[in-house]
DNA sequence: GTGAAAGCGCTAACAC
DNA sequence: GTGTTAGCGCTTTCAC
């Protein structure tokens, strides 16, 4: 029925200067609010626009203007829930100066990471927010030499002079790990996500510094490095319940391995948290659902994205201003999984 | 240092031309495998396109091609945790036949959806995805008029002739229902979502289908009209447990309120599932990690983006069919929340 | 099989 | 203040 209109071609500026007996040029200074137009005239445009049902073709526009309103937003990994409310920030940010965001998923994955990069570059996009899925491969170095205002998020690059917005893992792990010391757990475990993110390495650092400062020793025996996956978190503590000497506390690097590592406790019938004191990072409505309610490291994930889109807004206007980092806080939320009730065992 | 590159131009078609020493027509059919290029020829064009690092700019050729190779996929919310696997869905589909997909965040708000059209429109999207905020307004009919393939995902419009990717509200939620009398339940209450969603018309027409069936009177007092967030069903769940006659189970139209009718539940004390059995809308890898576990309906969320991107490919191929409808199986996952295990009280 | 040239729709000099 | 015009970078007839 109403689908293709194959005869009617759809109006563009000249039939609107046509129809309002001026020249395009008046058009556009009208569609744009640039330059003064006489208010007649500007009446007469505003008809024939609204007469032809005309709108501008934002192709043409970009094409003419060298860029197109547009953030390029790639995310290592959309289904995890700890980019959905960043991925709002971006998106509010980028609805307040009329651009649009174009999601891309690069699944932890190099080549998928590298292709969203070639198609911002080639879209012209007035800016490119990146969590990496790597810390070393500084895939955006050709965003760099198109002049695309870059910013990373959640995770930095190391060798790219590029401008980040993080949160303070470090400490946050730090202070999760010794909450868990502090609460009586001796044997205190990490599960961490892929070495080669940011995030893994600092918190990963963090939990070394708390057990340093409580004058625990770091015991390798008790990391899992793993993928950041819920199924991940669920065997890499399945090895830790069946090492010789078992931990008796858990922290655990993001939601969804806290998932599968809670999934793993339930099934192997260990109490938390008197058995097994438990810290997840990142918080989420159901975390205070859960019995015992779990302990968490919360980040500001909204924050996170709206701030990005601040520090892109910042480039754009001055291109040679020198890469800035921003980091926020994160902050612990002891609740009933890391204080243990009663003795252990 | 690397920012913007002032005086270098980023080289066009007509450099990779010049320098393979062929005409710019050649290079374009050699990017885009069209028409038969000698190969040395085509050899010399690949070379040069390295050499420059030149790369194609995709306005420019959007705007010769009259359609860009992007889907805009408007959300009706974000944040709400199951549109984001039905995003990864439509994503994943779009990557595969090299489209980008624009995200838009429409937040309920008929304005913000509207603004968002007219972007597609402008932008000469090859293809929208919409989850309307209303059944009835009908903002996607400029988009037909423009002849922009339309499919609505998860909710349906009334009077638009567009094709449709919904689940089976209104049996998921009858299954849910009759099941929860079955368990032994009489005073079924349920929480629903915006009357101007057809998901929420579906799940109550399945409530009360199943009331009807099993000969139970459909009581609007155990009904309660809320907003599909956390919050409001916090709050609905308040006003049923205050009520002179408190419902004995709880049937919840979506994930989100059902976060919030448990967190109340759990706050006013009352035992799930002998004093309250509880079902919810959507299932997520949390529900199997509460105590007592969450009986859900399941909906096949990815699935749900990937039928969608396959309606508008078939609707780009041949713009004359007519729209289609498919709908989806839901699953009622049966878990602790909703079969009792003693006399209640 | 290859090239010349027009033109997609818009904006921004520039001239008036 | 307004109009004329060139051109953004590409694709695609059309001629050879």
């Amino acid at each position: 029925m109403a689908s293709t209109n194959p005869g009617v071609a759809v109006p563009t500026i000249y039939d609107v200067a046509q129809l309002a007996r001026v020249s395009p040029a008046t058009v556009s200074r009208v569609i744009n609010e640039r330059g003064n137009v006489d208010a007649g005239m500007a009446q007469r445009v505003q008809e024939a626009i609204t007469a032809l049902g005309y709108r501008p073709n934002s192709l043409a526009r970009s094409l003419r203007r060298q860029m197109a309103p547009v953030w390029t937003l790639i995310i290592s990994d959309i289904e995890n829930p700890h980019f959905t409310s960043l991925i709002r920030g971006v998106e509010d940010a980028a609805q307040a100066i009329d651009h649009s965001v174009v999601l891309c998923n690069a699944d932890e994955d190099l080549t998928k990471e590298r292709r969203y990069i070639e198609v911002a570059i080639a879209e012209r996009a007035a800016g490119v927010v990146i969590s990496p899925a790597s810390d070393r491969h500084s895939s955006v170095d050709p965003l760099l030499a198109s002049g695309i205002p870059v910013v990373t998020i959640d995770r930095r690059l190391r060798n790219s002079p590029v401008s980040a917005v993080l949160v303070d893992n470090t400490s946050g792990a730090q202070c999760a790990t010794a909450h868990l010391l502090e609460s009586g757990y001796s044997r205190v475990a990490c599960i961490t996500g892929p070495m080669r993110t940011s995030t893994a390495v600092q918190r990963l650092g963090g939990y070394r510094r708390a057990l340093k400062r409580a004058g625990a020793p770091y015991d390798p025996r008790l990391v899992r490095v793993s993928d950041y996956k819920e199924a991940g978190g669920y065997e890499a503590t399945g090895t830790l319940l069946a090492a010789d000497e078992r931990p008796d506390a858990l922290f655990v690097l993001n939601s969804l391995m806290t998932m599968g590592a809670l999934r793993c406790i339930a099934d192997a019938g260990v109490r938390i948290p008197d058995q097994m004191g438990v810290v997840g990072f990142d918080d989420h409505l159901w975390a205070q659902l859960l019995r015992p309610t779990l302990s968490t490291v919360a980040q500001p994930t909204y924050d996170l994205g709206r701030t990005a889109a601040q520090l892109l807004i910042e480039q754009a206007e001055s291109p040679d201003t020198a890469p800035r980092t921003v980091t926020l806080a994160t902050e612990l939320l002891v609740r009933e999984s890391s204080v243990r009730t009663a003795a252990p065992r």
